[in-house]
DNA sequence: TTAAAATGTAAAAAGTATTTGACATTTAAT
DNA sequence: ATTAAATGTCAAATACTTTTTACATTTTAA
């Protein structure tokens, strides 16, 4: 699953400090999933989607 | 996390079962999905809105 | 109204996501 | 060049998702 995190996120002016506030996880979480370590849980990417102004499908890239 | 797993999936006429071989998961795993006994991976969102013919966005509710 | 199909449920085990704390590296600004 | 901010990474612990097996209940259809 790859994703626009990065993209969506310097857009925005945010940093994975900031979007990890916003969505109530930690850097590290917000860290690992922009670098693909691994996925979110689905609520987590509705939050993130949110935060960056956008959808879950959008931000998301299901391959 | 609401859903409307049912009502599409009822619409395309499928059983649970099949969904759930569809997405490659136990049936259980659709089953509890679909009763919001807890969220579904992102990876499975996305399989099941691939097998009901929408959208991560359309098919989960974010409350 | 009986049988088959579909759905609901439960417990244990395995797999995956997230947190915390810590430290290293890179980037940006001065 | 130096500093601060941002990012990358690791390991251990906790929480959540999924599987499997099994059985109960409900729905559908003959």
């Amino acid at each position: 699953m790859k994703n626009r995190i990065r993209e969506l996120r310097k857009s925005a002016g945010l940093s994975q400090e900031e979007v990890a506030k916003l969505c109530k996880v930690s850097r590290q979480t917000i860290n690992a999933i922009e670098n693909d370590k691994y996925d979110p849980t689905l609520q987590l990417a509705f939050n993130m989607a949110t935060v960056l102004d956008t959808t879950v499908d959008e931000l998301f890239i299901n391959k």
